[in-house]
RNA sequence: GGAGAGGUGGCCGAGCGGCUGAAGGCAGCUGCCUGCUAAGCAGUUGUAGGGGUAAAACUCUACCGGGGGUUCGAAUCCCCCCCUCUCCGCCA
C-alpha cells in the first residue's frame, strides 16, 4: 500500500479536476475590478497583471495545440478510410509524428502555465457577501442581537481553570505529561459532562432541528483539505501525518462537506442538513501567549457541527436557520450570549458571510466566540466539485454552509463559569442531567 | 499480508485498435395520444475548456479510475499507481 504519495492539491479523489477554482475564472476575467474591489476589503490585493498574462498565455497555448489536433485527428480518420478500402495511406502520414511531438511540448507547456494559474487562483479567498459590514478586524463586527442576562456575583467568580482544577474534574498538570501545553484531561463528572454535552447537542439536532447525524473519519486526504479551503494556504495550522497524504481534521466541516465531493445532488434532497460530532485537532501556529491555559485554546477539542448543502437560492435563509439551531443550544442550556456578524477583515479564508456566536465567560469577564456560522457560496462547493441538479437544467454548484453547534471544551468552560456557586460546586442545567446520570450539581470529589 | 474479480455517461450496463461521446435500459426533457394521479408512441438529453455570437447557431479540443507508453489512430494493447468487491490470514 502506498499511503506515501502526496496527493495533488488539484486532484480530487482519483479525478483530476484543476479548473475548479473561487469563483468564476470567467468572471474574474470580465469583472477584475469587481473582484480588486471586494477582495480589497478583506485586505488582500491580488495582482491581476499576472492573471492576466498567465490566462492569456494558456488561452494561446490551448488554442496552437488545438489546432494542431484538430488537423491531426482529421488526416487518422482519412488513414482508416484508406486502409479499410486496402490503399495506401503512405503519402498523407507524411509529417505526423512531428505534429505529434510539437503537441506534446505545447501542451507540457500549457500544463506548466495551468498549474501557475492553480497556484494564483487557490489562495484567493471568497467575495465577501453585499450585507458583509466592511472593516479591518473583529473590533468592527456589528453585534447582531444578545440574549440572557449575565449573573451578578456576589465574589469574585472565578475561571474555568480554577473551578474545575478546585473540584477535581479539569488535570492540565496531568494532560501536560502526556501532551504537553495545549491539551487537558477531564476525569469524572469533567469527563461526564463533557461527554453529556456532546450527547445533548446531537440529539437536539437531530431530533429537534431535523439534521441527520454524520460520525465521519477523523483524518481524511490533502484533496479534501483543498475541498473546504484549509489548503494550500493554511497547511501551517494542520497536524500531518507523517509519510502519509493525510491530515487531522481541525474541524468536521472537512469530512462532512466534502463527503459529497465529486457528486451531482438530487435537487429534491436539498438542502441536506448534517450534525457530527468529533475532535478537531489545530496546530494554533501563532497564538503564543493568547489562553495558554485551561480549554479555551486546545491542540485536541471536542466540537459538533453542523453542515448544509442548499441551492444558491436558499443558502443565506438557511444560515440564518443553522444560526438559530446553534443559538439554541445555549438557550436550552441557559448561558447568555450575542451574536456578531464578521467585518470583511475578520472573516476566514472561505467564507463569504459568517456569524460568530459569544458566549458569556464571568470568570473572564467578556463574551468568547463559542461557535462560528458561515455560508460559503459556491467557494467550497466549486473546490470539491459539489453540484446539484435543477430539475430538468444542467448541473449547478451548490451552496455549502457550516457552524459550530456548538464546541463542547467552550461550552464547558461556560458551564462551570456561569453556574460557579459560591462553595466552589456547580449547578448542573437541567437539560444536562438526563445525560448524567441525574446529576444536579458537581461537587469536589464526584 | 496472500489469492482472485472489477473500476465506462445522472444511475444500471454493453463494447475490447479506426466513422464510439460511446449500444441497450432506467431516469430527465419535448410533442402526440389518452378524461384522470398510469400506460403507449415518437423525438430529445453528458461534462469541462477554447474559438465564435448581442445572445444563440456553429466549431474545435479533452474526458470510459489516475499517470505514463506503443500507434498515423486506444475505452479497447503495454507499464506503474489508486480505489472497490470476494475468499484466506491477522486484528479492535
Amino acid at each position: 500500500m502506498n499511503r506515501e504519495k502526496e496527493g495533488s492539491f488539484y486532484g480530487h479523489g482519483q479525478r483530476s479536476r484543476s479548473r475548479y477554482y473561487m469563483l468564476d475564472i470567467k468572471y474574474l476575467r470580465e469583472n477584475p475590478a469587481d473582484v480588486e474591489t471586494r477582495l480589497a476589503s478583506r485586505a488582500v490585493s491580488v495582482d491581476l497583471r499576472l492573471f492576466k498574462s498567465l490566462d492569456e498565455k494558456r488561452r494561446a497555448l490551448l488554442t496552437e495545440a488545438e489546432s494542431l489536433k484538430a488537423r491531426k485527428n482529421a488526416v487518422s480518420i482519412e488513414i482508416g478510410k484508406l486502409k479499410k478500402e486496402g490503399k495506401d495511406a503512405g503519402t498523407i502520414a507524411v509529417g505526423l509524428q512531428e505534429a505529434s511531438d510539437r503537441i506534446k511540448s505545447l501542451d507540457a507547456e500549457a500544463l506548466t502555465v495551468q498549474k501557475a494559474l492553480d497556484d494564483f487562483l487557490l489562495y484567493i479567498p471568497n467575495l465577501p457577501h453585499q450585507s458583509v459590514p466592511i472593516g479591518s478586524d473583529a473590533n468592527a463586527n456589528p453585534v447582531v442581537r444578545t440574549w440572557g442576562e449575565p449573573k451578578e456575583f456576589v465574589y469574585p467568580p472565578l475561571e474555568h481553570t480554577e473551578i474545575g482544577e478546585r473540584l477535581g474534574i479539569l488535570d492540565f498538570e496531568r494532560a501536560g505529561k502526556l501532551s504537553g501545553a495545549r491539551f487537558s484531561l477531564l476525569k469524572g463528572a469533567g469527563a461526564l459532562l463533557e461527554r453529556g454535552l456532546i450527547n445533548f447537542m446531537l440529539d437536539l439536532h437531530t431530533a429537534k432541528h431535523g439534521y441527520t447525524e454524520v460520525l465521519p473519519p477523523f483524518m481524511v486526504k490533502s484533496s479534501a483539505m483543498v475541498g473546504t479551503g484549509q489548503l494550500p494556504k493554511f497547511a501551517e495550522d494542520l497536524f500531518k501525518i507523517e509519510g502519509w497524504d493525510h491530515y487531522l481534521i481541525p474541524t468536521a466541516e472537512v469530512p462532512v462537506t466534502n463527503m459529497h465531493c465529486d457528486e451531482i445532488l438530487d435537487e429534491a434532497a436539498l438542502p441536506l442538513c448534517y450534525t457530527a460530532y468529533t475532535p478537531c485537532f489545530r496546530k494554533e501556529a501563532g497564538s503564543y501567549g493568547k489562553d495558554v491555559k485551561g480549554l479555551i485554546r486546545n491542540h485536541q477539542f471536542n466540537k459538533v457541527e453542523l453542515v448544509k448543502f442548499t441551492t444558491p437560492e436558499t443558502s443565506y435563509d438557511e444560515l440564518e436557520k443553522l444560526l438559530s439551531n446553534a443559538e439554541e443550544v445555549l438557550r436550552v442550556l441557559g448561558l447568555p450570549y450575542r451574536v456578531v456578524s464578521l467585518c470583511t477583515g475578520d472573516m476566514g479564508f472561505s467564507a463569504a458571510k459568517t456569524y460568530d456566536i459569544e458566549v458569556w465567560l464571568p470568570g473572564q469577564g467578556k463574551y468568547r466566540e463559542i461557535s462560528s456560522c458561515s455560508n460559503f457560496e459556491e467557494f467550497q462547493a466549486r473546490r470539491a466539485n459539489i453540484r446539484y441538479r435543477p430539475k430538468g437544467g444542467k448541473p449547478r454548484f451548490a451552496h455549502t454552509l457550516n457552524g459550530s453547534g456548538l464546541a463542547c471544551g467552550r461550552t464547558l468552560v461556560a458551564i462551570l463559569e456561569n453556574f460557579q456557586q459560591e462553595d466552589g460546586s456547580v449547578i448542573v442545567p437541567e437539560a444536562l442531567r438526563g445525560y448524567m446520570g441525574g446529576l444536579e450539581r458537581i461537587r469536589r470529589g464526584a
